[in-house]
This record gives structure tokens, C-alpha cells and sequence, in this order.
DNA sequence: TTTTAGCACTCTTTTTAATTGACTGCTAAT
DNA sequence: ATTAGCAGTCAATTAAAAAGAGTGCTAAAA
């Protein structure tokens, strides 16, 4: 494929995705060949179309790229540098909010590149159950509720209140506490499970229910940790492929069921950016769309991932830019601030 | 105005509601008034236009509720038990979810009610800043960080993280607890602010930054506390009113500057269900939309106040019905239950 | 050999006109 | 007081015509 072939490809990808509407000769030469022909462009299109990159949508249509043409565009033909001035300053800004949490880092990063992208942003925290526990403290809230409090070796903190249908002690929860640490100081929180509740039942022989509570308890909140986080969920509703009712029903039915989401965004390679395509998606309803996910991290910590939904048109250039952008923010930061 | 005209404004209001489109004569007699004649249900309808009960969308259209004809409908008319069994049933299961949180019941309530009625639900918990604080509690996780965790009265727990730029010691925090509990014990949340701060200063003498920041961190939370929370967004999407570009605007506007929605929730009255239909929002924005909002309670533990936004011709029967319903479980719940 | 002007052809979109259909309001009869 | 029946109005649907935006191909020019 010759130069002047590429840079066709290039063009119609560029339009169509500025546009929505399928290109034609005539908009290539005067937008961005104007020392070539309409004919000579358009030779070079069937040839394109021949060889599968572009297709029409009617005999006399214009073209729009293909599955093959947007991932020859993405693989080959971009530069990622499609980056303002001013939104360099507003990631700037945005980052730097000051957060106690690494999650609400994740949130705040999230929430950026939506705005900046338009596009549906959606994002999981570091997978809980895999991190190792620093310590557990409880703390008595009343007769009947206890806070567990787990403090993590990467620095997150996990709480969540606990109710029993009895009373404890203060001399109860030190035990428990003293006990707990003793066991899983330093091993991941998934290890809080059914064998550490008979460990623990048969260690003390405490009531069975306040054990079982704790340990559930914790359990679903490790769980509820996984929740997707969402952000510019109707962003895409201008978008013109939004009128079909087919795309924005999968759409909505996509971040809904969002097992789906949560799937894609786990198969994240840290530091790598994934893209998906339409059809290169592997579930149905998301073949009109295409997904760029990102596990982000500061240093070797990881920091979860996050995922851009969109149109197969969507400004690849824009979104990877910005994903590589803040990226090097956050590490950069890290270098000079704080611990 | 007679019994019949009373009854064919039902009809009219009723049948609107259900097909949202004009409702003619014909259908008056076709589904409930099968004894008269078109031409009398007519007669009766052009005395409901001349009083401002019902309006025509051109010449030889049917008719439609007016503003009026709403009010009236909702005030006189209307019968609150549409609720069936499996309705019951259904709120049954899920109000039945343990939850260890008074807010969390807030939210599950509200989605309840959104998946029942199909509507745009939107809630507040209590307003944080006047309850009364019970206890606080400040627990050390690493000699920079550190968890406050306040109790209030009503038994709601509010927590926050708390990171500092210098070192704090354990006999630190213990004084700090000693002086905040002695200090506020009793007092509403919005007692923690700047007089405070220098309150505390004065005593102690510690670090001015450590204090500073522990009372800004805790207000913060207190007003993140306040968000709306928002249940089934997207459900209004598929309604006929939805087709008008400025319709679905508004309402998207109205959703996201979320003030509004908290405006008129905070205008709420303790157990009391408050109907603003159409222009009787105070909102430009809500002129084609009515709100329907429920300050719930158990006991007189104040519980937040839920509001469901649908278009004018929203299911009232159904909302309001679900609303009674669910108030009259919580508090029946309460009695017989738990503390 | 490559490029280009030019024209016939195709398909969509827009515009216009004609038809149908759902109502109401009124009049005269019951 | 009610109702049958019919003329009149407007919106919605259908049909037909015109306009417009493209392409592909051919033959000439570079």
C-alpha cells in the first residue's frame, strides 16, 4: 500500500470520525489533498475498499472505514499528541485534589478523562481480595456494632460496620482483634474465609454468630469493593449512532449487567493500553462500539483500571493521548511529592 | 359540577395517563362509560374546557389533563391502594435486606420504589448537620493517618480518613478525643467548625495543621453526606414525552445541577407527601415534569426524604400508593422488630 | 503509465401533493 | 336532557416527483 494510499485511509478515518457520515472523494480533496483529483482519490478508494480497509454503506455512498481500517489507523497511522494546552492544565488541576484514598484517585482520574474525552468512563479499584492485610483494628461502636477497620500494605483502607443480635465486651473485640492480626497479618484478604471462622471458633468459643457475622461481614465488603464506578454514563447520548435504538439499548444494557465491563476491564496488562474494536469486543452487544482500557499504577503500586467506551468512531488519538498523559502525571508526581 | 362530569375527567386523566395521547369521546364511552352516548360525553367535556379542567392540542384533537385537571384529579379523585400483591410482596423481600446503616435503608428504599413505579427516584438521608453527636471516635492508622468516626443519636455512623503532613502520637489522640466528646457530646454535627478549632487550639497547643485538618476533613464529610442519591436514571427514556429533544434536556439539566432535586427534598414535611405538578415547580426546567416527594421516617427517627420525578401525567395512584405502602412497613417493621 | 475531466447511473433525502382518518361542534330529532 | 348524524378541521399517512450527493467508467491529457 503506497504512501498516498495511507494517507487516504488516513483521511477518511479522521472525517469519519470528526463526522459520522460516510466520506467522499470530493471532502478528501478539499479538506486534505487539494493537489489531487477527485478521480485519482477515487481510484485509490476502491482500491482501499478492495483490499478491505473502507466499505460503502449504499452503491452511492461515501465510505466509512472498516473493522480492518480502524485497527490499521490505530496500529500504524496515529501520533498520540492530541493534547491541548488547556487540558494538560485541567488534568493538572484535577490531579492535584488532595485524596486519602487511593480509590478516590482512581475516581478522580476516572472522572478526567471523561470529561476531557466526552466519553462514557467507567473503572475497578486494585483487585481487594489479592492485597495483603497490614493490620485489622475493631472498634466498639456500642454493645452491638463494631467497626473492622483493615489497613492494607499498599495503603487502602477497608471498613465497614458490623450488627449483632448480641452483646460483646471490649475484652471480646481485644481478643478477636489480638487474633485476627495474629492469623493474617501480611497474607491477602481473601484468606478471610469459612476455615479462618472454625479457626477463630475453636480458638475461643466465642457465640458462633458474632465470629460468623465478622467474617461475613468483611466478606461482603471485599465483594461490594469490586463495584465498576461509572462516570458520563449519558455523555454518548448525543453521539449520532445513539438514534438507533438497537445501539443505545446494548449500550445501556452493556454498563448495566456490569459483569460484562468488570470482565473486560480485569483483563487489564499493568501499564498497557488495550483496545477493542467492535467486533474484537467478545461480547455481542458491545460489536458497535469499541472499548480502550488502561491499568494504570503509581510506581509498581497498582491502581485498578480504567475503561473508555465509545463509538468504533471515537477519537482514538484523543483518549490514548490523554490516557498516556495522565499516566506519566501520576508517576511524575510520585517522584517528586510525597513518600 | 356533577357526579358524570367528575367521572368523565377520571376517565379522561386516567386513560391519558396510560397512552399519553389525547383522549377522544369515543373512548370515554368505549372504556368507561359505556351507558351515555359520544355526543353527551362531548357536551361534558367542552363544560370541563370552558372550567380549565382539560385543554385540546389543536381543533379537532381530544383532550388532555390541564394543570388543573391534574391538581384536581390528584386531590379529589384519586383512590391510593394500586398496589398488588406482587408488588407487596416484592417491597416485602426487599425491605426485609439487613442493613447495618440508616442510609443504606434510605437507598434501598429508594431503589424499590424506582423499580416499582418505573419512575427517576432520587433521595437524601437525614440532614447530617443538625443531628446530635453521640460520640466520636478517633483511631490511629499509621502515625500521618487517622480514622474519625463520629456516632450520632439517631445511630447513623459517619467516618472519614484523615491524613496529616507530620507526625501525631497515640497520647495525642487520646487527648483529642478526651476534648472533642467533652466538647460536643450532645451538640449537632455543624458544631464542628472554626470556633472549634481554635477551641481546641487554645486548650492544646498542639501542631494548629493537625487540628485544622481534622475539622476540615470532618465538614467535608459531613457535606459529602448530603449528596443526592439517584436510583433508575434512565428509565424515563423510554416515554413518549421523552421523543422532544428540549423534554429529555431539561431533565437531564435538572438531574445533574443536583441542587435542585435537594432543594425541594430538603422542602420536605415530616411524613408528609408533597405533589408538584408542572408549573407549580418553582424550577423552570420542571414545567413538564411532577415530582413527588416523601419525607419517610420510623418512629421519629427522621429517615431522609425520597422524590420520584416522572412527567406530568406520572402514574400518581401507583407512586403515592407504593409510598403509603412502604412508610406504613417501616414503621410496622419497627414495632414489632427490632430495637 | 498515471492522472484527470466529464458524464451516466444509482440511491437517498427532501419536497410537494393527495388521501385518509380521527376528532369535534352543532343542529335537529327523540 | 340526551342523542344521532353530519359538516368541518387538522394531523398523519401515503404516493409521487424532484433534487442532491455520490460513484464508476471512459477517454483524453500529462
Amino acid at each position: 500500500m503506497d504512501e498516498r494510499k495511507k494517507k487516504i485511509l488516513r483521511a477518511i478515518v479522521d472525517e469519519y470520525i470528526e463526522t459520522a457520515e460516510p466520506v467522499s472523494s470530493n471532502t478528501i480533496v478539499q479538506k486534505y489533498e487539494p493537489n489531487i483529483s477527485s478521480a485519482t482519490v477515487r481510484n485509490d478508494m476502491a482500491e482501499l475498499e478492495r483490499i478491505g480497509f473502507i466499505e460503502k454503506t449504499h452503491t452511492s455512498s461515501g465510505r466509512v472505514p472498516s473493522a480492518k481500517g480502524y485497527r490499521l489507523y490505530v496500529d500504524e497511522l496515529l501520533k498520540y499528541d492530541d493534547i491541548s494546552v488547556e487540558e494538560i492544565k485541567y488534568i493538572g488541576e484535577k490531579l492535584k485534589t488532595k485524596v486519602n484514598q487511593l480509590e478516590d484517585l482512581t475516581k478522580i482520574t476516572t472522572s478526567t478523562i471523561s470529561e476531557i474525552t466526552h466519553y462514557t468512563t467507567v473503572s475497578v479499584g486494585p483487585e481487594s481480595s489479592k492485597q495483603n492485610i497490614e493490620e485489622i483494628k475493631f472498634v466498639m461502636l456500642g454493645s452491638r456494632m463494631l467497626m473492622a477497620i483493615i489497613v492494607t500494605e499498599i495503603g487502602t483502607i477497608k471498613e465497614t460496620i458490623i450488627k449483632f443480635d448480641e452483646d460483646i465486651t471490649q475484652e471480646q473485640v481485644n481478643t478477636l482483634t489480638y487474633l485476627f492480626n495474629n492469623k493474617l497479618r501480611g497474607k491477602p484478604l481473601d484468606m478471610i474465609d469459612k476455615p479462618l471462622e472454625e479457626y477463630i471458633f475453636n480458638e475461643l468459643h466465642y457465640s458462633i454468630n458474632i465470629i460468623k457475622t465478622i467474617i461475613e461481614e468483611i466478606q461482603k465488603m471485599i465483594k461490594n469493593d469490586e463495584k465498576l464506578y461509572l462516570e458520563g454514563r449519558n455523555k454518548n447520548f448525543d453521539l449520532p449512532e445513539f438514534k438507533s435504538l438497537d445501539v443505545a439499548r446494548n449500550f445501556v444494557n452493556v454498563l448495566d449487567e456490569n459483569d460484562t465491563m468488570l470482565d473486560i476491564l480485569k483483563n487489564g496488562v499493568a501499564n498497557d493500553i488495550q483496545i477493542y474494536i467492535g467486533d474484537e469486543n467478545k461480547n455481542e452487544e458491545l460489536k458497535d462500539f469499541s472499548v480502550i482500557t488502561f491499568k494504570h499504577s503509581i510506581g509498581n503500586k497498582d491502581l485498578g483500571t480504567i475503561g473508555i467506551i465509545g463509538p468504533k468512531r471515537m477519537n482514538y488519538s484523543k483518549v490514548i493521548s490523554v490516557m498516556k498523559y495522565i499516566s506519566k502525571m501520576l508517576n511524575d508526581d510520585n517522584m517528586n511529592g510525597k513518600e
